[in-house]
Order: C-alpha cells, then structure tokens, then sequence
DNA sequence: GATGAATGAGGCTTCATTCAT
DNA sequence: TATGAATGAAGCCTCATTCAT
C-alpha cells in the first residue's frame, strides 16, 4: 500500500472515530455533519472528500466498532480454560467496553432504523457473529455439563441485555469501580447459566 | 374541575399518545409536529395551544407512561404473596410491557439526551421510583431469606437491562410466544437473585 | 371551490410565473428557489408549502405555459377561412409569443433533460398537441390543393423552428418592429408550403 | 512555438474539447470540472493551471466550436459554382454539423447566459462572421437573379433557425435519415429565397 | 380553539477554487 | 506539471415555531 493510501485511511479513521463520539452523545439524526468535521478541526465540506454521504460516513463507523468487538472477544475463545472460565472472561470484557469504550460500544448494541436494507445487511451480520461467539460458549459448556440450562440463546440475551445496559447508569463517582461490577456480574450472571 | 378544562385534558393526552407512538418510531429528532398533529387530523399549528413547544410535549409523554408504569406495577406489592411470587409476577409485568406496549415503554428506558436539566430531573425521579419498587422485592426477599445475593441494587439492574434488552430483538413471529418468553426469564432471572 | 382554494391556486400561479421568469432567465439549472421566492418577497422556505420540490414547481410551469398556448391556437382553427389563412394567422400568433411572452413561450420549446420520466410525459403529450395543430391545418390545405408538399411534418418543423428562432436575436430597438417581422414571417415561410 | 508550447496547447485542446462534450449534454451549469477533468483521466486540480476558471475554459470552448465551424462553411464560398448550389451545400453542411456533431454544434447556436459581456462579444463576433457566410451568398444570389427576395437577413434567420431546430427533435431511429433530412430542407428552404 | 400560511435557522450536499507538495 | 486535500459559498430541503384570522 502506498504512502498516500495509508494516510487517506488515517484519517478516515480519524473522522469515523470523531463521529462515532457524537452519534452516541446524540444519534443518527442529531449527529451534524458539522459538528462531526468541527471535533476535526475540518470543515464539513472536506468530509465528502472521504464519505458519499452522511448514512455511508455512519455505516462505516459500525463496521469498524463491530470488526474490533469481534476479534477481541474471539481471543478468549482460543485460551485452554473451562467454557465457564471463557465466559467468566467475555463478560469481563465486554462490561469493560460497555463502560470504557461506551461511545464506539453503543453502535454494537443500538441497532439503528436509519440505514437501508442493504447497508444494514452486513451490520447485522458482524452483529449477529458477536453474539455467536457466547453463544458457542454457552452451547459448548452444556455438551461439557459446567452449565444446565435448556434455552442457550435466551441465555445470552440476557447475559447481554443486562451488560448493555451497565451504560445507561454506570458513572465512574458512582458507588462500585468497574473491577467490582465486572466480578459482581460474572459471579450472577453465570448463575444465570449454571 | 369544569367541563372545559376536562375537555383541555382529554385532548392534551390524545396529543401525547400519538406522539408516543411517533416518538417510538423515530426518535425525539426523527419526530415532527407535523406527523403528530397529523395522526389526530389536526395541523401543527394547534399543538402549541396545547404544549408550549415540541421539547415540552415530549416530556409531557415521558412522564404519563413513566406514571402508568409505576402504578401497574405497585399492584403486585399489595398482594398477599412471597417476595420470590411478586418478584415473578413483576417481572411478567415488565416483560409485557416491553414487548406489548413496546412503543409506550422505550420511554421509560431509553433516556434521552434531549431534556435540558429542569425537564429531566422529574423524569428520573419516577424513574427512580419504578427501580426502587423492585428493590423493595428484593431487598425484603433477602431479610426473609428467600434470596440470597449480597448486592441487590445490582441484582435489580441485571433483571431490568436484560428485560429492557428484550424488544431489540422480540418478534411476534420468531420462534417463542410471550407466554414462553416470560416464563424462561422469571425462572432464569429468579436464579440470579436466590 | 371554496375561498381558501381559491387563494392557494392564486398563490400558486403567482409563484409559478415567478418561477417562468427566472427559469428563463437562468435555465433550470441556474434558476435558485431563494430567487424564485424573493421575486415575490417571499422566503424559499414558503415555497415548499405550495410545491414539493423545485421539479415539481418547474414541473408545474411547463404545464400551464404550455397548455395556454395550445388554447390560445386553437382559437384560430375553428374560424371560417381558408387554410392558408389559418396558417398564416397561428404564424402570427406563435411570433407574437415568441416575442412578446418570451419568458413563457420559452418553456414550450425548450425540451428540459431534468425531468424524471414520469413528469416529463404529460409534457410531451401537450407539447405534441401543440404542434399538431399547426400539422391539421397543413395537412387539411394539403388536401384542399391549397399547399403542394409532400413532407408536412417537416414543413411543420421549419415553420416552428424558424419562429422560435426569432427570441434568439430580436430586440424592440432593432431595425424591424414585430408586426414587420410577423408578416414577413407569414409571407416567407408560406412559400415553404405551397 | 516551443515544444513545451506546443504541448501546452495540445493539452488546452483535450481539455476543451472534453469540456465541449460535458457542456454540450449537461449545460454550463450542468458540467463540472471534475467531470470534465475525469474524462481525461486527470484531478479537477489540474485544469486550472490550463484555464483560469470555469468561464475561462467554457469561453475557450465555445471559440474553438464556432471557429472550426466558420471555416468548414468558408470553403463553399470559393467553389466555382451557382449562388443556389453554394446555398444548398451550406445548408447540407449546416445540418450535417447540427446532427452529427451534435454535441459542439450546441454551441454555436445557444447564446450562454454565463458569460461577463467582455467575453461574451468576442463570441458573438465569431458568429457574426458564421451568419455572415450565408447572407453573402443570399445577397449575391439577389444580385445575380437567383434569388428575389427582399429580406436578406430574415431570409438567413429562418434557414439558421429551422436548421438548429432539428436537434432538438432528430433521433437516428426516427423515420428519415440525414441524408433525406438534407435534401427535404434544401428543397424547402430554398423555396424560401427564391 | 383551530388553521393556513409564513418564517428562518439549520442540516445535507455539491462544487468551483486554492494551495502545499 | 499534477495532485490530493481542504475550503466555503451556495443550493435544496425540513421543520419547529409564530401569528393573523
């Protein structure tokens, strides 16, 4: 790849970060193309240098957060530990991108009514693999008899909903640090499947 | 109260249903006057004879699902039962609700960042009241020893995220009817706090 | 029709002859809605209540241009006279048009490519009748023996394109008045169908 | 002249004659410069170090057109034939321009409104001349008998006139070909002058 | 009470133009 | 010479809000 390229890519990067900050302070509607080029210190003309148009700028913020989600949950999947283990390290991980990362986190999870069907097509797809991977967790610590529950998809909805969630009051002064949440949740979460 | 001022009432919630509806389907920003006042056969114009402005009016919605909620729900604490039987039943409720008034029940979760601070406080206050009432369930649960955890306002969040987390993905035509749906959660869910 | 009805289609009238003029003026392209709107002091945001799209409003220009002309030539076909004289006088009437009604008249002639499909059909079905005006009389003095040509719809086009020529070059301060240029007009081009 | 001139030059005449194209469908306002510069594989960027601006490079077109037209015309002239012949054969020639050349004959005939007036006379000094070529022989024909009219200068706005009209109507699928086009107007026309 | 009409701010998008490299 | 990148003005359109009737 030459030089130019990899700049290009940079600051594509660069954008899609500034406009994942503000989609998930204000939404896909209140989210201003102005605004996103301002945190840039650009203008919102030079952003079409490098998106068609507003709904092609945000589709490809969810597919970067989505891709990074991914491949960091997949490493858990790959270590030589118990299935109740790996999903004690996924729910670890993912409380800790709902809390640290929240503003890319919210495109995981929120899933949005803006896109047309043929962008929101591959979305869903990473969407779909994320939630995949607990479910093979889940599915293969039944095969192994570490859990007993009969309904491994509800499970995970609700291992996930309840950590999504973990965003809408967590707030750094409040009364737990984010290490005690993490192990407070894995601890309950996983009686949830046991 | 005079026949007049019943009349103001009555149209004032008429407004605010269909702008729940509406708000529900596209969000604070995605929602016009226009298509709210069209719902009702009225033009734009006469809502603010009814509400002083836009800002105004969705509030007015939050706080008429957030009280009808909460009432709903109180019910089950006046019954003679075990704090395991209301916890249950509560969580039936809720469930209900996220998936059948689904439209009316986003406000209740999803907060929105629209609300300057003198219009949100009010709302988290009976938001507050709505969490408080399944701490009550649990917390008495745990002083008759029918449950067992040792945290239970984030026992209270786990039941309400993973419940909340239900209409992102519930479909009427996917593989489990509600019934079912409500069942596996209190049994699960139950789990987490015993 | 009701008062109010008939005030909108005023208002709509006066804006589409607003909008005749600088279309004229500037083509399509380079006619703006904010000069559409000042030219009858209003704001280009009004402008949208009346029409829903700036092709809409040309749209609409088109349509009523073009069906005032048909009718005013019309007028002329059902007199009792001969066909020559016929002739002679819609040629005289089209120059007049050409002239006088330049802004308007140039909406009849000028084939716009900015219209989706569906909008440009009814335009071409009057544009159409229009010529086939000049084509009935052609064709009837034709088979009266008063004109002797055998390709009558090109007979038409040279007709048509010659007069609609005249806007192109003609100033009041030039050498020869219309009423010159009009019977000049009517004595030349006769002698291409006889 | 340079090498390097010459080959500053030959790019000014790609780049015009790409223009021409793009102006010729889309209209001034219509044509872009990155689509003018797309066309020859070059940046936007890059036209300005050929052409000031837009209008610059525009007017160079249509100076371009209108010369190369003047001369094709001017060879007519100094056949060694009848006035009758030399005016049919500009008028084949005429039409040959405006249905195969299409797309640069546009300019000839469409008096842009774009242009500031200083760059606007030299253009109409150009076609002048183009016009010009057909009264002379019109006026010589007068003076030898072939012709007998007594408006020279209409006569010639009516040829012109009719002639550029057909682009506006020919389609290579329509029923008459070019050839039978030439010899219908020829006929037609020249009925005109004599 | 209700409405038709108007307004103006603000959002998305395009594009001629500039300029450092 | 050429280009990649940025800019900013201007255009289309939406919509909350206002107000005379």
């Amino acid at each position: 790849m030459k030089l130019s390229e990899k700049k290009l890519l940079k600051k594509k990067e660069e954008i899609i970060l500034s406009a994942v900050k503000i989609v998930n302070r204000k939404g896909y509607r209140g989210a201003t193309m102005d605004e996103i080029a301002a945190e840039l210190l650009m203008t919102k003309g030079s952003l079409y240098y490098y998106f068609k148009n507003k709904e092609d700028l945000i589709f490809q913020c969810h597919q970067m957060v989505l891709s990074q989600a991914n491949e960091e949950l997949q490493g858990h999947l790959n270590e030589m530990i118990s299935n109740e283990e790996k999903l004690r390290r996924m729910i670890v991980t993912h409380i800790q991108y709902a809390i640290e990362e929240k503003e890319t986190f919210n495109m995981i999870i929120k899933p949005d009514q803006t896109f047309s069907t043929e962008q929101l097509n591959p979305i869903l797809l990473i969407r779909n693999e994320y939630a995949g991977l607990f479910d093979k967790v889940i599915r293969e610590g039944i095969a192994k008899g570490e859990f007993t529950i009969g309904e491994p998809k509800i499970a995970r909805m609700i291992l996930l909903g309840s950590m999504n969630w973990i965003q809408q009051w967590y707030s750094p002064e409040g009364g737990k640090s984010m290490e005690e949440l993490q192990e407070i949740y894995a601890e309950y979460l996983l009686k949830v499947v046991k």
